[in-house]
This record gives C-alpha cells, structure tokens and sequence, in this order.
DNA sequence: TAGATTCTCTGACTATAATCAGAGAATAAG
DNA sequence: CTTATTCTCTGATTATAGTCAGAGAATCTA
C-alpha cells in the first residue's frame, strides 16, 4: 500500500460513487424516480409515520407530502391519521405497494449478486469480509463525542441501558440505589460532565467524570451499545474524559469496576490504569484503579 | 450463492450510498451544481476534446454543450476548435477553472481526512486496506470477456502488447516471426477465435484458441494487462476459451510456453493442464502442456 | 384556557439534469 | 464530386428534486 491514506480513499470514493450510479440507476430503472423509490422502502412493511419518514429522509414535510400524494395517487400507499394524536399521520403500503417494495428489493438483490457473479468463490469471500471491514471502520468514523447534558433524554437513555446491563451481568443482579450515587447536579461543569457518543443522532455509548476537590477525578458509567462495540469507542470515550480532566487540573484519576466485567477490566489496563488497593466501599466493585495524568 | 454474502453487500451498498450522498454534497456544498462540478473535473489541467469529455462522462451532447456554456459563462473554461479537424472542439481550464478544480480536489482531500481523522491509527491502516480490496474485487468483477474480431483495433493492440512483454521477459528477445503464427483469418469461427477482456471499454486482456481438424485445439496468445493482474483473471479467459472448445467439440488442448513465464505455468498446472513431449517445434517454448476436455 | 408548538398540507416557485429534433459546418468514404 | 457521417450547437420541452411561506387542525404547556 504505497499510496498515502488519503488518496486511497479518494480512489475508493471514486469507485464507490461510480458503483453507487449504477446502482441507482438499477433501482431508477423501470418504475419510480429516485425519491419515490427511497420512500416506499423506508415505510417498510408494517408502515411507518410521517413524521419518522421525513427525518429519517431528512427530506421536506412539503417534499414529503407531494411524494405521499403520488404514491397515493398510484394506489401503492394509504395514508390515515394516527389513533394516538390526531395529527401524525401513519402511512401503509398496499397490497400493490407491497409488490413494489418486493420488486425493489429484488433488484436490489440481482445488483449485489451482479457484483459477486464473476468472482471466484475465495474473491467472494474476500470481498464480502473487506466491505464488511470497511463498513464497520466508516460507522466507527461517524461516531462522535460531546458534552450531554444529565438530564437530557439520551443520557437518561444511557444510562438506563447501563443499569440494566449491570443487572444482567452481576451475579447478584444491580440495585442503583445501593450503589454511589452521580445525580445530575453533580455531573454538570465544574464539579463533573457527562460525555456522549452519537451515532447518527442516537446515543451509542457514554462516560461520565466527577471531579473532586484534591484534583482528584473519577470516571464512572462507562457504557458502550452493544451495536458499537469493537469499534474503540470505549477507549475513545475514556481518552477524551481524560483530556476533559486534565483540562480541569485532575492529577490522578480513580476508578472501580466489578469482576464480570471483564473487557473494561482488559480496557483500563491497556489505557494506562494500575490496580490500587480499595479506595471506597462500593458495594458492586472488585478492582480499584487508578492513573496520574 | 448463499444469501449472506449478498446480504453484506447490500448492507454495504446502503452504508457508501448514504456517504455518496455525503461527498456530493461536500463538493456541491459551496459553488457548482454536481454536473459542473464533474466535467470541470473531467476536463482536467491539460485540457481535453469535447466529444471526449462526452463519452466519458457519458452524457447527451446537447447537455454537455449547455454545462460548457455556463461554464464558460463564469469564466472558468475557453473552448477552441481543434486544429486537426474542424469539427471537434477543445476545452480548456483558464486560471480561474484552475483554481476552482484546485478547490474540488482540496474539497474531496478534506472529506477522505474527515473519514480517516476519527481513527486511530491501527483502525487507519486497517480501513485503508480494505478499501484496497473492495476497490481491487469490485475492479475484478467489471470486467468482462466477450469474442473479438481479430482485426479489431484492441485486439491488434493487446496482441503488440504481448509480444511486447515476451519480448521483455524471454532471456533471448521475442521476433513474432520467427514464432508459430497465427495470422487473422485463423482466428476466426470455425477455425479459432479470440476472446477479449475489458474492464470500462479498455481493453486488459486476450486469449486464443485455434481449432485443428483432429479435435484438437490449441491456446495461444494468453496475456494480462499489468493492472489487471492478480485478479484471477488469466484463470477466467483460460476457462472461457476450454469453454468455448469444448462447444467446438474440441477433445484435447495444447499449450505450449515459455520457461520464463512462471505464473503461466503455474496457473496452467492449477487448471489441469499436464506436461507432455514437445508436440511441435516452437522455437520460443520449453514446456508442452495438454488437456483433455 | 390562552398561547405556543407540532404536524401536515397546499400553492407558488426554483434549480438541476436531462431529452429530442434538427440545423450547420467539417470531414470521411465511395 | 457526391453522399454519408461526425461533431457541435440551439430551441423547445420534460422530469426530478427540491425550497419557502403560510394555513388549519391537534396537542402540549404555563
């Protein structure tokens, strides 16, 4: 590989957009135009509202609503107002829609089996473990990190999902009550913040550091979704609490995890934490940790 | 082809369409309408024939001529007409087409750096080369290989290129002369033929197969462009030709090459080819090779 | 309960990306 | 030297993909 990172990508964009063409025009070929097309697989088969539609297409409401009325016009769709709130509308692909979306679908099929026709079995299984490399590394690359704030609904989320993964993974279950505590007050700038990571506008994972009076700084709810895991993202996370601390004149950093969780565990070592001897009596911990920065 | 396979190519189809959609609009972002912005970049430093431009980018000509009116319009291109004939226009950058190609080309650094910035340096080196992959498989899988006509221009090309490279490659030089010939009118149906690969219109590859009266046929001419090479592509024009032999009732393949080409010979061997006695008295060959159908 | 907000829709408008028919000039082919 | 072909251009027309302003109804918030 002698050329430089960046101009491989651009070879590989350039390929990829030409290849993308072809595709559209795959789809384009019979049938809808483009946009017809994208909004009929986004229904889906049990329907879908518009509102979700036009921000999962970031499209238009007007947009949207000339496209809805086309595919209404078509037969391929109805539209009727939602039961819960009398202004969502829900849309539904009829039985003729539903033959579209199959016929989309299809040719969305023949085109990858295009791709994967002249090559020889190991080509194939090359390639597919390449793109799947290359896709799992694009979504790593649009995961982003910022400050949240703790009672915003994402962090609540998070949150949420970490307290239920812990009481699936202790042996004897987690009680958040009977842990320390970090309530929102404490996690807001100067005495602590909240850090985020989104994946296209969802929360993926999170970390948070309290920091204390003797420049002493504490990470804790260190969570990652299960979909973006072995992405690096925990490390990411980490890091960036650690550039945060630093900033905030932490010295030495302190941690305490429990025994099942063993990939952090592997983590914080790899990071640069030493095991220390129990430095507070959380009920849930096995190992203590901590780093001077 | 089991559904997996084309599963992950579809997923991955979804993943480059959304970041397609991402670069266009990084380059449409300030300045040009994405049809400008192409052909300012097809044009290229040294300039380049209209019709050439067409072909290339593949558009109607009406519309091209349009693109290039308002690209003119901005003072970004000058367009004379050829000295060589009258007919055909050129199409070159002026120094502010210069500088808005220069801005394009910074753009589309920016955003291949947007993908690789995130990263670490591992997960760089790791994407980079699975990019190289997919971009080398899916290269692969467009090319394609179809029966020529001996007197056409790419086959006479491919045909000076292989000499060409014996020429290189055999310690003593290569004088097609003094070789077994194989002149058009043989490499015609029902006496022979040639198969041609192209990848996008070019040329990268030939084959021949010459048919004797005793059912036998004999291959000759194998060659592979160097960009195309290590993408089983000899193994595929080899397969073609036996299939075409065999249509030809063809009961038993000759072969016969020189010592110096060892990935030859060692595709040959892999395809089932046996060495035998010297069949003829090819002054160039040192090893004879059969097949029977 | 008033006022703000959300959701959808319509009307009016624009830019982009073409396509088709045909004209005019230059060149190639017979 | 005539005819066919190639190359480019203009005029007329279309489809696609939006954007913006605002209206009307439903719902949420103070």
């Amino acid at each position: 590989m002698e050329l430089p990172l960046v101009e491989q990508v651009r070879s590989f964009n350039r390929t990829m957009t030409e290849r993308i063409g072809v595709l559209n025009d795959h789809f384009l070929g019979r049938n809808h135009p483009l946009g017809e097309a994208r909004l009929l697989w986004e229904i889906g088969e049990h329907g879908a509202e518009v509102r979700e539609l036009r921000s999962r297409l970031g499209l238009d409401s007007a947009y949207v609503s000339r496209l809805l009325r086309s595919l209404e016009g078509q037969g391929l769709i109805v539209v009727e107002t939602s039961g819960n709130d009398g202004r969502v509308r829900i849309v539904q692909l009829t039985e003729a829609g539903l033959r579209e979306r199959a016929e989309l679908d299809h040719r969305a099929d023949v085109f990858a089996q295009s791709l994967l026709e002249p090559l020889n079995e190991s080509q194939r299984l090359k390639l597919v473990a390449a793109m799947a490399q290359v896709e799992r590394l694009l979504i790593a690359s649009q995961i982003t990190i910022a400050l949240a704030d703790p009672k915003s609904s994402d962090v609540i989320w998070c949150f949420e999902q970490y307290f239920a993964e812990l009481g699936k993974r202790f042996e004897a279950g987690f009680d958040p009550a009977r842990s320390i505590s970090a309530h929102a007050h404490e996690l807001m700038p100067p005495s602590g913040l909240v850090l985020l990571a989104h994946m296209r506008e969802n929360p993926v994972g999170c970390g948070v550091l309290k920091i204390h009076e003797n420049a002493v700084g504490e990470i804790k709810r260190m969570w990652v979704a299960p979909q973006a895991r072995g992405l690096g993202l925990g490390r990411r996370l980490l890091e960036a609490l650690e550039l945060h601390a630093r900033e905030a004149r932490v010295a030495v950093l302190h941690l305490e995890t429990n025994r099942s969780l063993i990939e952090a565990i592997q983590m914080y070592q790899g990071c640069g934490y030493q095991e220390v001897e129990a430095f507070n009596d959380e009920p849930y911990a096995h190992h203590w940790f901590e780093k001077r920065l």
